[in-house]
Formats: structure tokens, C-alpha cells, sequence
DNA sequence: TAGATTAATAGTGTCGACAATTGGGGTGTT
DNA sequence: AACACCCCAATTGTCGACACTATTAATCTA
């Protein structure tokens, strides 16, 4: 089963279907990273005229998993290195901000219901360790959850529609390494305490320190890929 | 004459123009904020076809000048105190990322650049005192500058290409008012000393001070449409 | 008369076809 | 053999027409 964002449109026009579809393609690698894309072709492949696929097309250029250019064409987004420092600049600041502004405005219910959250995976996790599925899925939940606690609609917009597909990709196409699951547990503990505490620089600043160690986790395999080359 | 983003793609297909047309009309106020858009009208208007429009509606939806409902049609944004406030807390996080980024990162030609641009700030405000227009332009390109001199090609699309069209519609239609424009010109002038001297942190909350005071002086037009109201 | 139901009417979503542009392959020239 | 030029195929940009949806106006019912 696929991650879906709650907050959505509902999907009822036949753009919106091709959109999500491709956005999973692509995402999962399905649709290779860094491939062109042809029109024609993607249109017969999904049963839509081209126009509907150009449409979804804009959609997926506007959370940055394809590139168009004028008369020329459009290609999936590459995962590089230097594109993950960069995005992974602007998650950190953005996911900061989100993290102080939902110590100040979540709900004691919703800070309830994510500490619930936190503890059941911690049952899952123990079952099924090593397996990162559902830490996977569990984390973005988490960050979701926090995301959403900022009620600030403009920066909700930003990260959970524009920016966090792309960031799905690189955590789905390049992996999570190593004991990482267990530290990200105690990471996201300690910033449910600072937001439950209402101490939102505190919150801030540990959230940012958790985006950077998982950043530094995905780079980990950048390093490996490159040593494998030389 | 309008301000122009240099880091643009040159204008080459009919939606380009229309985009670009529709982006000024409705930053300026040509095209009111908050109305409806009818597609068969605005089309006609500049003489092209319902899906070129379309085209470049889905461009200003990425710029979050206009909203769209599936089925229902298409709006131009409408500016709230509220979103204002939103807005601005995320202007206000990026260009502090920006800025912290500039202070590693601009060449030193960079620095000498934008200090030349100040002075040239000074010499024209002081012979225009008052007339903000300049020092719109003018407070734009030092902005600009800086978020250019971060070196991170996302930070920088995010900024100048798809919120800053939104950031100058409040700007333009929400007014500057007040002895503010010497007190930016001073501001100015710390954020680039940090910057030279390569102090991040400094440069960092330098900027975010700026922009906070920026946004009080916006947020000053709203208290008073509110109060002229009751 | 108020409310609900239904029909007309814009308006949006989608389609297939045409026009314009790009990139590549082949030809010719020096 | 290297380079420039030109032509052609493929792809993208644009158009007008049709299908479907939502909103409004009119009609009917209680």
C-alpha cells in the first residue's frame, strides 16, 4: 500500500488520476530518474489524450519530479548529490519553522495523538526490526503530523504538496542504511517533548538536527555509489 | 518599466507571454485580487486558444497568484492579513537560509556588487526622499542579489521565481508607508557587513529581523483598512 | 409562500488535428 | 577527413470542437 497525503483534492478529474499515478511511478523509480519523457507515448500508455497528460505533466513540474523545456521537452528529475544538499537545505529550515510554530499551536489532543503514534511504532519497529518499511512510512507520518501542527496553511502547502514527494524519492530510491531507525525513534521523542513543552526554539533546532542526520544518512549511499565507480 | 527576474527562461511560446502578461496584471492590480477568471474571456482578451490560457493559468497556480477548484474554475489569489502573516513567516525562514548561504558562499566581486548597489540606493533616495518606487526596485534587487549569491539553484527557484511574484503583490497593492525606507537603507547596510565577513549566523538573523520589519509595515495597512471599516 | 426538484446555461475537462520548432542524418564542399 | 549546410522526421505548441459538470433560473409541490 502506497503513502497517500491526507490533504489532497480529492481526485475526480481524469488529470488528476494520471498525476498520482506518474508521481508514484517516478517516486518508486518505476520511471527512471533522469529519463526523457515522451508525450505521445505516455499518453497512449495511460489512455489519455496529450493534453490531459500535459496537465499532469505541469502538476508533476510543480513538486519538481520533471523538468520541461520549451519545445524541447521534459525528463524526470536526477537524483544527485549536490541537488540533495541543496533540497535538504531547504527541508531542514522549512521543517524548523514548522516544528517551533506547531509548539506553539497543536492541540494537547493532536500532541496526544502523535505520542500514540510514536509508541506504536515503536511496537511495530521491535517486530519488525530492520525492516524500514514501516518506519519509512512512519516517519513521514510523524513529520506530517508536525507539519500540519504548524497551521500555517502557505508553509503546509509547501511541504507536504510541493516538496515531500521529491524527498519520498530519494528516501525510497536511495535507501536508508544502517541502525538508523532506532536513533530516528529517539530523535522524534525528544521533539514531542520540546513541543509538548511549548519550548519551540528547542523544537526547532532538534528538528533540524534530525533532518541533517537523515540527510547524512542518503548521502551515505551517494559515497558508496562513487567509491564504486573509481 | 517593470521589474524583470533575470534568471528567467526567455520568453519563446505564446503561454510564456500570456504568463508573463497575466503575472503583471495581477501583481499590479490590473486584474483585481480574489476575482474570478473566465477562461473564454481571457482568452479572447489575448487573442489565444482556451489551452494556451490554461497553460499559463497553471503557471500562475504554481506561483500562488491564482487558486484553482476542479470543475468550479480558477480565482486570483486574495490577500489577507492572515496569509500575509504565513507568507512572510516562510519568506522570512528561506532568505534567512539565503542569507546564512551568501555569507559562505558570495565571490568577493559578488560583495563588491551589491555594496556599489547601496551606495547608488543612497545617491537616488536621497534626491527622491519619499518616492517609494525606487527603493521598491531597488530593495528588490538587493534581496535578489543575496539569494542569488546562496548558490543553491533550488532555495533560488523557490524564492525568486515562484514566491516572489506574490511577496511584490502585496507590496504593490498593500502599500509602503512610513519613514521606513531610510531604516531599510540602514538594515541594508548590516546585512551586507555580515555577509562580508563571512559571519552566517549574524547575516542570518540580521535578514530575518529585516523581513520581520517589512512584514509590520505591510501588516500597518491592513490594521488601518480594518479600522476605517468599524 | 417556502421549499425542493428539475431544466437550461454557462464553464470546465478532454479530445483529435494542425502548425511550428528542434535535433539528427545525410549530402556536399573545401 | 573535417566542417558546414540543408532537409526530413519526430516532438512539442496551439487550436477549435465536443462531453461533462456545476450553478442558476424556472417550475412544481406541500
Amino acid at each position: 500500500m502506497t503513502h497517500t497525503f491526507l490533504n489532497e483534492a480529492p481526485i475526480t478529474t481524469a488529470s488528476d488520476q494520471v498525476f498520482v499515478d506518474m508521481r508514484r511511478e517516478i517516486v518508486e523509480g518505476t520511471i527512471v530518474q533522469g529519463s526523457k519523457i515522451s508525450e505521445p507515448e505516455l499518453a497512449k500508455r495511460y489512455g489519455v489524450s496529450r493534453a490531459t497528460l500535459r496537465e499532469a505533466l505541469n502538476r508533476l513540474e510543480s513538486c519538481y519530479l520533471v523538468e520541461r523545456k520549451a519545445n524541447v521537452g521534459c525528463r524526470v528529475v536526477a537524483l544527485t548529490a549536490e541537488r540533495l544538499i541543496e533540497v535538504y537545505q531547504v527541508r531542514s529550515s522549512l521543517e524548523g519553522l514548522a516544528c517551533r510554530l506547531a509548539a506553539d499551536n497543536m492541540e494537547p489532543e493532536e500532541v496526544k495523538g502523535l505520542k500514540q503514534l510514536l509508541n506504536q511504532h515503536l511496537q511495530t519497529q521491535r517486530v519488525k526490526e530492520g525492516e524500514s518499511y514501516y518506519q519509512e512510512a512512519g516517519d513521514l507520518d510523524f513529520h506530517y503530523r508536525i507539519i500540519q501542527g504548524s497551521k500555517n496553511a502557505h508553509l503546509i502547502h509547501l511541504l507536504c504538496n510541493e516538496l515531500y514527494q521529491l524527498i519520498r524519492m530519494y528516501r525510497v530510491q536511495m535507501g536508508m542504511v544502517g541502525p538508523r531507525v532506532s536513533k530516528a525513534f529517539d530523535e522524534h521523542l525528544a521533539i514531542i517533548n520540546a513541543i509538548e513543552n511549548h519550548d519551540g526554539e528547542l523544537a526547532e533546532m532538534l528538528m533540524k538536527r534530525h533532518i541533517s542526520a537523515s540527510q547524512a544518512n542518503i548521502q551515505t549511499k551517494f559515497d558508496l555509489l562513487a567509491k564504486q565507480k573509481a
